[in-house]
DNA sequence: ATGCAAATATACTAAAAAGTATATTATTGA
DNA sequence: TCAATAATATACTTTTTAGTATATTTGCAT
């Protein structure tokens, strides 16, 4: 059983969770989460070394949650061609995101990058371990005949990934989610074209 | 001619377009664009009325800016295939990017999302005329015949403009350009497949 | 049940950041 | 070239935000 002080870090992670996706690191505020959890500084102090730590944390519970929702649903899939259209369908709707602020990962690499090199490695691997299965789920494709081995699985698997993940931000800015049904249909089609 | 207060203006914006681009909008202090630029508060606040004032103006310039060397790009080709794959290999190296910190339309979408109302509008218009443009020159290529009817200009102009600015952010965040021209070479090939 | 330790709240201090009043220096047009 | 005025610098105040010391409450093992 979770001790309440377990429960009430739990929560404060889980409430804060949103207002860093959407705000970015540099953008929420300790009080933003005081408000939010309706607890006061003594609490949080207690359960957090500094901003610094709740941040990190924060940002590591968001990069798991995001990643096993994404794994979870391409498992459901017995297919390499079911796999990856699990993950492009994940994407379907850039406006109404599992986690409200858009793709978590995407957004801490963009805030990453030039300000926290520490998060900046942790996104980094999380991408590179994306790639690496996806790669790997589009190779057995080939393995097992159900695609061409003209497709370079680590070419379409980047591509993929970099086009749901641009096209949901523009999605997100341009408030339509009208583009992202047609790079899903395209994307799809490409991944056809290779099917024997 | 320029007189003395325009220059510093525009000596203040150029020096802090960077910093914005890296830290993003909530990231950099006044203290950055002071110590960037070697003036005092006095001086700052001479010439903006507020950050806020100052950062709509930075973004503002970073936008255009970004815009026009892009176009420019673009222009310096006659065929529809030649301008196209300019605007994708002005791409081609995510980790030394015209305004170092990566595209700033992009940070900027990302940032302005949630957060920041007049900004993403701004973005949005960006998103959008861009699309615009991309998407008739892809219809002129049609129209010339230098590309087949089968070619669909909005979703192809979207994916591609997706895909490169997705594809750049995760090139960055993981320190390698080498997927990015694996992407470059797969956008460059899926048009040709129209090319007749 | 109860006393003690863990959890949380209150009320404060410290630091960082924005913004301003005023003094000084530089530019420019007569 | 020299006032007038614009531009910039200095030294301050205000606001915001992070962080802490201490008091109070609550959960839980005995």
């Amino acid at each position: 059983m979770l001790t309440k002080a377990e429960k009430t870090k739990q929560f404060i992670l889980e409430t804060a969770l949103p207002l860093y996706n959407e705000k970015g690191i540099s953008g929420v505020n300790i009080d933003d989460i005081l408000e939010a959890t309706r607890l006061t500084k003594g609490c949080l102090y207690g359960h957090f070394e500094n901003k610094e730590d709740l941040s990190e944390q924060v940002i590591d519970l968001s990069l798991r949650t995001i990643s096993e929702k994404v794994k979870a649903g391409m498992l459901k899939s017995k297919t390499a061609k079911g796999k990856i259209f699990a993950f492009i369908d994940f994407y379907k709707n850039p406006l109404e995101t599992y986690i409200p602020g858009g793709c978590p990962i995407f957004n801490a690499a963009v805030e990453a990058d030039d300000n926290h090199p520490g998060l900046k490695s942790k996104v980094a691997r999380v991408f590179r371990t994306g790639q690496e299965e996806i790669t790997a789920i589009l190779q057995e494709g080939i393995d097992n005949g159900e695609f061409s081995d003209r497709l370079d699985p680590m070419i379409f698997a980047f591509k993929m990934v970099a086009a749901v993940e641009g096209g949901m931000v523009m999605c997100r800015v341009m408030d339509t989610i009208k583009p992202m049904h047609g790079l899903v249909k395209s994307l799809k089609a490409e991944l056809e074209q290779y099917a024997v």
